[in-house]
DNA sequence: CGCAGATCCTGACACTGTCAAGATAGAATG
DNA sequence: CATTCTATCTTGACAGTGTCAGGATCTGCG
């Protein structure tokens, strides 16, 4: 159903998918052109009609994932409830789901090149930013969230959950030595919550008085 | 002096060496083999002479940036004095600085095949993150820091730390829209500070009794 | 000196991204 | 319906890459 073999309907988005996965199976550094094209079934240089070369095709799929990725957290935000501090924990959460949930993709995300080269991809990723920015701020009218800048503590706040994520996707914060692959999940999303607690409360002893 | 033709003396640094000024001229993606070995002054398979293939070239550059990394980062708790508080940020500013200063070795230091592939750029990674470690547990001693397990607040701290610093790098935490590129450097340095005594002192509001 | 081994170079192979030219499908026009 | 047009896809080629095999050259030891 709507193979058309020559005129493929749909190639684009074709090699969109195609290209997921690849990346998810062969990792980001074995995505090429030519694997795609085999990926989607189809020739060499055909990606070449769709897409002006390799590096506009890898920041289709970055403005995806990140548009992905906003949905999950305003939605994650949304269903939290009223009280706006676990507002901002879930957005948080949802953030570090989705990183962990899609690896690959992830760090195709965050590749350096695209921040340097790409406008739109940067303009994706600050559109992740915002949606904190925005939960931040209404903790700040709810009165549960410090400071008058809501940007400052987006900052940190972002630069917590980006951090962490990013740690643990690559293998730098395993709860304890050798734990059981199988485990590794459930130990990460136990990793981000005790770090999201902790740099909403603060770990510098207060001094009385 | 120290440069017979041939036999090049040491060719294995003066290749490192080569790799460093190639990345910091050309980006990660720019670093090939035969671009260093060209930088170098020697044909394109010398290398293999060193190295075992390119990602061991790669992977010896990032052993090298990490021992570099823990280096600052020691020298700049000692250098810090009595105050184990300040030390702790110390530390933090000077990965910061490291980062900053190297961005593009930075970017090649995290690069995730490494993470995957190489159990000795992990193992230097994981240096640096004992420093921090070290300096935490300090803390907790002298009463200034909370929490039992040092590991725990340690890793809030290095997300933190180390997420400012990759958002910063890739040009995701410019302070002001459109800042002079001239004073983007002090202006990523207050922001790093700012993400410190931030997550040092929590942004949630503390309910009275 | 003469030899052994380390070091470097040249040449080749498979692979990649990219472009040019031709083949084929569906769409528009008569 | 027949014809032409255009977008799409394929084939073939080129430069550049990582990598290996084989030959050339130097250094140190006997």
């Amino acid at each position: 159903m709507a193979k058309p073999a020559y005129h493929h309907g749909d190639l684009r988005r074709a090699l969109l998918d195609a290209g997921l996965a690849v990346v998810e199976r062969e990792g980001v550094e074995g995505l090429g052109l030519r694997a795609v094209a085999r990926e989607a079934g189809v020739s060499h240089a055909a990606p070449y009609h769709h897409f002006a070369d390799k590096a506009a095709l890898v920041e289709a799929m970055a403005v995806q994932g990140f548009a992905d990725l906003v949905a999950d957290m305003t939605r994650a935000r949304e269903l939290s409830g009223a009280d706006e501090l676990t507002g901002l924990f879930e957005t948080g959460r949802a953030y570090a789901r989705f990183a962990l949930g899609h690896e690959e993709l992830f760090r195709l995300m965050n590749r350096p090149e695209l921040r340097r080269d790409s406008p739109a991809v940067v303009a994706a990723a600050q559109a992740a930013y915002d949606v904190l920015v925005a939960a931040v701020a209404a903790g700040q009218r709810a009165g549960v969230v410090d400071g008058t800048d809501p940007r400052s503590v987006a900052r940190t706040a972002w630069s917590a959950v980006h951090g962490v994520v990013v740690l643990l996707v690559d293998g730098l914060l395993a709860e304890g030595p050798g734990e059981p692959a199988g485990a590794e999940r459930v130990g990460a999303e136990r990793v981000v919550d005790e770090v999201l607690v902790l740099v909403g409360t603060g770990f510098v002893t207060r001094h009385p008085g």
